[in-house]
DNA sequence: CTGTAATCCTGCGAGC
DNA sequence: TGCTCGCAGGATTACA
């Protein structure tokens, strides 16, 4: 699923394949994608250059030249493949949208499950300006008391911050995970709950995991590939996520797997206790909590009836 | 405010 | 073996 260092690998592979070169032409599928490739676009684009390649959280951003510049945006949902190949190359199938370059080769969106999105913006300026609206900052270097204030300031849980991308731009459901397990943190604790040491280290264990991963070209479960259709190689490095009852890296533990915020979570009961490490919860009288955590729903199994 | 669930969609594996 | 079904989940939206 691409997440944010999948989305950069793509976009580090594509940079040299298309910046400078033209797009002479573009042909699409009739299938509808989330975020559905208008035809009144192929007129805007055909004859612009591509000025350079961004991006933004999950969003890749290709700049064209021209006045106004513009703007192509594609988003690769979940199985979003985004690649150069030789237009010669045998077309596979779930091919989307596919941008003609000027030097033999075309630039094609393949997404089976078509959740991803491929549109034009003809005026870039009010593009970012909208999405620097809907976005938080990328999570390379947040201001440490940003992110205490967003983070301390709800009682939402972990899983549901690090997934909010109002909050941080880029993380999806791998990488929360990862980040909560080197965070030592259980993603079922509620942001008020934290620390601010443990806030810092969670922003920290964002970044290192982000940074990893990127250096990993990104983790292919099943579809991901980069720009110029390799696999990344970061899921063997997985400490948790996808782990389930296998042995905590650390600790040996079992690694246990419940749903937050709507999505599958894993984690080292152990490693990552509900409560803070070495802090007994404290709980007034007039205001008996339990647990620091509400009981997740466990893993749901079949029963007969 | 917070959480949950449905929605879009295809492929795959589990279970019968 | 072949079918159904749950699940995977990014972002959005509706509802409890």
């Amino acid at each position: 699923m691409p997440e944010l260092p999948e989305v950069e690998t793509v976009v580090r592979d594509l940079r040299p394949l298309l910046v400078g070169r033209t797009i002479v032409g573009v042909r699409q599928s009739k299938q509808k994608l989330r975020g559905p490739w208008k035809p009144a676009w192929n007129a805007e684009v055909t004859g612009a250059r591509v000025e350079g390649l961004r991006r933004r959280g999950k969003w890749i951003l290709i700049d064209l030249a021209g006045a106004p510049r513009s703007v192509l945006r594609v988003h690769l949902g979940m199985t979003g493949q985004f690649t150069v190949a030789s237009a010669a190359a045998p077309e596979p199938d779930h091919l989307h949208v596919v941008f003609a370059l000027g030097d033999g080769n075309e630039l094609r969106f393949r997404d089976p499950r078509r959740f991803g999105s491929a549109e034009f913006f003809r005026d870039r300026a009010a593009l970012e300006t909208e999405m620097n609206a809907e976005l938080g900052p990328e999570p390379f270097g947040i201001d440490a008391e940003y992110f205490r204030t967003a983070v301390q300031g709800t009682a939402r849980n972990l899983k549901a911050l690090l997934l909010d991308q109002t909050i941080v731009a880029g993380v999806g459901n791998i990488y929360a995970d990862e980040a909560c397990f080197r965070a030592k943190l259980h993603p079922g604790r509620a942001g008020k709950s934290l620390t601010p040491a443990e806030c810092d280290g969670l922003r920290g264990a964002v970044e290192a995991v982000l940074t990893r991963a990127i250096e990993g070209r990104g983790s292919t479960i099943r579809d991901y590939v980069g720009g110029s259709g390799l696999r990344g190689g970061f899921q063997t490095e997985f400490a948790v996520y996808g782990r389930t009852d296998d042995p905590c890296p650390a600790c040996r533990t079992p690694i246990a797997s419940a749903r937050y915020a709507g999505r599958a979570s894993h984690f080292c009961p152990s490693c990552q206790p509900d409560s803070p490490q070495g802090h007994k919860v404290r709980t007034k009288k007039h205001k008996e909590s339990g647990s620091p955590v509400p009981r997740p729903d466990v893993t749901r199994r079949k029963t007969a009836g």
